[in-house]
DNA sequence: GCCGTTTTCGGCCCGACTGTTTTCAGTCG
């Protein structure tokens, strides 16, 4: 069993445990060791095989925990979990992704009526049965069925992390096939989209058909849909994520790249504009129209090429434009992950990350960044241990330390993500903030503000002279949670007037700004920043999806700020209006 | 259930809002 998959049911008997009512000192504990779990860069499975080591030397797992993982191991599940599912149905577990309902209205509605399925709940709101209940009212039946439109349409997409992931597993298993010589995914991965609906692959060699047999009995598919001769579909992992997989010829293969990345929409104008010039596109090649000579289909480049076009980058084709800028010749030059220098919103052990700030240094350094920002929570986020003005100071000081020693071997910048608090003031007194190379402000709370009341509180952030970027702009949380409603336009333009970056949040919940976002905010002269935002070390490899997220948004690295070097990235966090 | 120690128990994060109450439990971040 993987680190993840015992981490998930961790966490997914703390839920029950949650809605059981248990102590809450000891839910807590539970999810810890999973989050310890999951971030274990070794394979739990393998030190509990090993009689010389011991789980509970990891942090967050003790006697009891470590006995769960033994039964674990052993046989995929444990006492407590076992209990708890004897009590509560697994769909109950559904009911807590609804926004509104916490464990304990899950406890009392599914005592006092035994439902378990969403259709059930809804039902329940409909027929005004919750408001029987105490402490519940016609409100809370409005606001759950709201939550559940919400929730149904959410279903059915995935990260595009946890499609890559997949797709890196099964294409490894696939490359592992003799005949078989790449593996490529198409489709909205590609595209590099922030969430997928289905994983395309495509699979070529000499012998790529004998590929499709070893996925089939792949262990981690759930469900095979259809098995053919040159396509297989299944259904992978728990999540139950559509896979398929289609074996192609190698002369035909720039033809289906091109078809099955997309987008449809893209797809569609790029064969009506074959069609116009006497040509015909399918998945096979690219035909002239009257006889079935075919022109291109090798590769994509010959395709786009045959069409009086340049190879237009998979990140591009949503048909917003991108046909007609390249067309003209206007495609932008993209930002490309190796032209970042420094990585600059993380969080250490000071507050709630996992490591500490000389190991977030050095995971840097690694990466080959010239610099990092060490950006904390601030006090206003007491759950995670924020920083109030003294520990800002203090911090401010022990970073202008390190640099002058210089043992790190990077550039460090002490930086603050400082809560922008609910009437756009910011968290921490201005003299503290002045200490500081690089402050974010990002709302963190009080996310259901009107749109108008929202805009106001960021035009009052902005205005403080010491705020350098906007992290995480829209507060958005993928599949999860919608981004708080505001004026866009008018607080793009006022961070533009006022020297603010936006930030490109790069974590895979986030990816905040989006693609079309981004677009408008450059189109008002807006600069922005990518960073991870990383909890952890390993975090700072999501700096990829971030890049993705701003070639979607046709960013350059004249956009970027953390494109730029060092001492020019040290001027222009001084330079502020 | 974990952890640390003034070490085998006691502490573990908490403020604000909402809707439902009529003094506060539950949810959220």
């Amino acid at each position: 069993m993987e680190n993840k998959e015992i981490a998930r049911l961790l966490s997914e008997t703390a839920d029950l445990m949650e809605i059981a009512g248990e102590d809450s000192f000891r839910i807590r504990s539970y999810r810890n060791a999973a989050s310890a779990i999951d971030g274990y860069p070794e394979r739990i499975a393998d030190i509990l095989r090993d009689p010389e080591r011991k789980v509970t030397d990891i942090p967050g797992i003790g006697k009891g925990i470590a006995g769960a993982l033994h039964e674990l191991a052993a046989r995929g599940s444990f006492e407590r979990r076992d209990e708890m599912l004897e009590k509560f149905p697994p769909t109950a577990l559904e009911f807590l992704k609804i926004q509104g309902l916490g464990p304990k209205s899950i406890r009392l509605i599914w005592e006092h009526y035994r439902i378990s399925t969403i259709d059930e709940l809804e039902r329940l709101c409909k027929e005004e049965k919750l408001r029987v209940l105490p402490r519940m009212g016609a409100k809370l039946e409005e606001k759950v069925l709201r939550s559940i439109a919400q929730y149904r349409q959410r279903t059915g997409r995935y990260l595009l992390s946890y499609a890559e992931t997949i797709a890196a597993e099964a294409g490894a298993l696939l490359r592992a096939v003799g005949g078989v010589e790449a593996v490529t995914p198409a489709g909205s991965l590609r595209r590099g989209r922030e969430t997928v609906g289905d994983l395309d692959l495509l699979v070529t060699g000499p012998d790529a058909t004998a590929a499709l047999g070893p996925f089939a009995k792949w262990g981690k598919v759930q469900e095979v849909l259809a098995l053919g001769e040159n396509k297989v579909s299944a259904r992978v992992g728990y999540e139950g994520l559509q896979v398929d997989v289609r074996t192609l010829p190698v002369d035909t293969f720039g033809a289906a790249m091109q078809y099955f990345t997309g987008s449809k929409d893209h797809n569609v104008a790029i064969r009506t504009r074959a069609v116009r010039m006497g040509f015909k596109l399918s998945e096979y090649g690219l035909f002239r129209a009257d006889g079935n000579t075919r022109v291109a289909g090798e590769t994509e480049e010959g395709v786009y090429h045959a069409l009086g076009l340049p190879w237009i980058p998979p990140e591009l084709r949503e048909n917003t434009g991108e046909i007609e800028a390249a067309e003209e010749g206007r495609l932008p030059e993209l930002v490309e992950l190796e032209q970042i220098r420094g990585d600059i919103h993380m969080h250490t052990t000071e507050t709630d990350g996992r490591a500490s700030l000389e190991e977030m240094a050095a995971a840097a350094r690694e990466r080959g960044y010239q610099y990092v920002a060490i950006t904390d929570h601030s006090k206003a986020l007491a759950m995670a241990n924020g920083l109030d003005e003294k520990r800002v100071v203090e911090f401010a000081r022990r970073v202008r330390e390190l640099n002058r020693e210089g043992a790190l071997g990077i550039r460090v910048f002490s930086g603050l993500e400082c809560d922008i608090l609910k009437d756009g003031s910011l968290d921490l007194a201005h003299d503290a903030l002045a200490e500081l190379d690089f402050v974010i402000g990002s709302v963190h709370s009080h996310m259901h503000q009107e749109s108008a009341e929202m805009t106001n509180r960021l035009l009052r952030a902005l205005e403080c002279p010491h705020l350098r970027a906007l992290g995480h702009p829209t507060g958005r949380l993928l599949l999860q949670r919608d981004a708080f409603p505001f004026d866009f336009e008018r607080v793009v333009t006022e961070a533009v007037r006022r020297g603010v970056w936006l930030e490109i949040n790069a974590s895979p919940e986030r990816l905040d700004l989006h693609g079309t976002l981004i677009r408008t905010a450059k189109a008002r002269g807006a600069k922005f920043t990518i960073a991870t935002d990383a909890h952890h070390p390993k975090h700072l490899a999501n700096m990829r999806y971030g890049i993705l997220t701003a070639r979607r948004g046709w960013l350059g690295p004249a956009d970027v700020m953390n494109t730029l070097a060092a001492d020019a990235f040290a001027r222009a966090i001084q330079a502020k209006s």
